[in-house]
DNA sequence: TCTTGACTCTCCCCCTGGGGGAAGGCCGAA
DNA sequence: TTCGGCCTTCCCCCAGGGGGAGAGTCAAGA
């Protein structure tokens, strides 16, 4: 058995510990060269080792170990390289996104006093032209969906004759943030017009809602729920879907976040 | 009922999802106002509106749920905000590591072609004469635990007269980098002396040893683990613990990781 | 008053990347 | 041959919930 190291041998060699080793080697990213037949015993070759090193210093970066195994399998150095700047740039933006949150934490025990007042009220909306896209989403991407929905169809808006007619909103179809959820992202037109692709013109039902402004932090919008929702058991509601938020100020043209008004609407009856 | 909401009604109204409600339940950071001792639906009261909140703001920023808890049972703002402190600390180091950790992953595919080589020799050490702080630690903490101890140590060595006498080490007891190992940081010293609390002054067995020097950052050190061992294994020595490594350059003097020397050594018999 | 549809309950399995440990089989050196 | 150290599989555990099954509940309309 020579050129042959057991587990435990390996293990030491590659710091890798034999929890870890057995692991891969279920996964199928880091199979022993020989596996007794008999006693199950594992035997990794010589050669294994700068692969063992090789996954060391992927997982030394925190890469999932599926991508660690589709690496692996991958013979291209250019697609190595993709997956590579794919993985950095996870973790440039959670690592931006920790940083963000702790500028944010010292905010928590002071600023959560200034408890913002909802004023809410009832109102009837009309039917409304729009360009919307529809599309299954999850708060990790949500913002990333958000963005290039409005893109493509203010993008299309434009050249294809329609004019805006008022601030962009957003349909929810759903109030539980699960794991996926459906949301229409719309841009209110002038006229008749049609659509292109995922952009489909089509009309936004109008009807009763209530509806208050919430102004701040686009994260801290759960009060208007809460005031809405309230209102609407107190006076016997019966709140239907699918809620609209109306960006009434762009979070690009907005000094702080702080200036930020959302309106939040949820029809009811 | 006025004024009590059912947990759909309040995951509304809070943004925080059933399931993460019940679960929070479960875990006694936010038990709801009464529950029906018959059918255990679950009722919140309306004041609870604003601990949910606080819940929502304190997981927003990642805080695990064992401190939200402290954080809520928690009267003394002064107390509040260390918790809150020490979150945010948290945050910004693991940010930081990701951040770290990006800047590594593009050298991967290229440097990783530039494989170290290690010229392993034997050789034989006389005993020595160390102060020494045995300490359980683990990955996470370890590259703090090992300031600390050599900070308290040489802190120590200077005013008790003893003098340092070549370049500090650590022993390993064990090779598993597990949850929990135990090291021991030491200061070779001359002469006689004795310790202070957990600084010990004793002795250091020397012995047969396999020895190879490790040139780069300290986390590519498994290299030389592996050349020593597989000297080993191929002269049939048998190798024992603890493991030595000698830090022969200053990390915070050296100009970059890559000219840091580590000498790695394994006693056998 | 009954029915129906929307809620809610508990319970169990799933995700990541392994760590800890039990029960039992293997290996090599004295 | 025996003994200590390795190795195997199997199962439970962590956080923070998500998904779903199967069964019980609630409220409003017929």
């Amino acid at each position: 058995m020579d050129g042959m190291f057991t587990i435990g041998e390996f293990s030491r060699m590659t710091r890798l510990s034999i929890k870890a080793l057995r692991l891969y080697d279920e996964q199928g990213l880091l199979k022993p060269e020989q596996i007794d037949p008999v006693t199950s015993y594992r035997y990794y070759g010589a050669g294994q080792v700068a692969t063992a090193k090789l996954v060391w210093r992927l997982r030394s970066v925190e890469m999932p170990l599926q991508d660690v195994k589709s690496f692996l399998e991958l013979a291209d150095p250019g697609a190595r390289e993709e997956l590579l700047a794919r993985h950095r740039r996870r973790l440039e933006q959670r690592g931006q996104a920790l940083r963000d949150a702790a500028g944010r934490v010292m905010l928590i025990g002071t600023e959560k006093e200034v408890l913002m007042e909802y004023r809410v009220e009832e109102t009837q909306l009309a039917d409304v032209p729009v360009l919307g896209i529809r599309v299954k989403t999850n708060l990790a991407k949500i913002s990333e969906d958000i963005g290039r929905c409005f893109g493509a169809i203010y993008g299309y808006a434009g050249p294809s004759g329609l004019i805006p007619a008022g601030p962009p909103f957003i349909l929810y179809f759903t109030m539980e943030m699960a794991e996926e959820f459906e949301m229409e992202v719309c841009a209110p037109v002038m006229g008749q017009g049609k659509g292109e692709g995922e952009i489909e013109y089509h009309t936004v039902a109008g009807g009763k809602f209530v509806t208050t402004k919430h102004i701040g932090p686009y994260d801290e919008i759960g009060g208007a729920y809460e005031a809405l929702i309230t209102y609407a058991k107190d006076k016997s509601l019966a709140i239907t879907m699918p809620a609209r938020e109306v960006y009434l100020t762009d979070p690009n043209q907005v000094k702080s976040p702080a200036e930020n008004v959302t309106e939040v609407l949820i029809p009811y009856e």
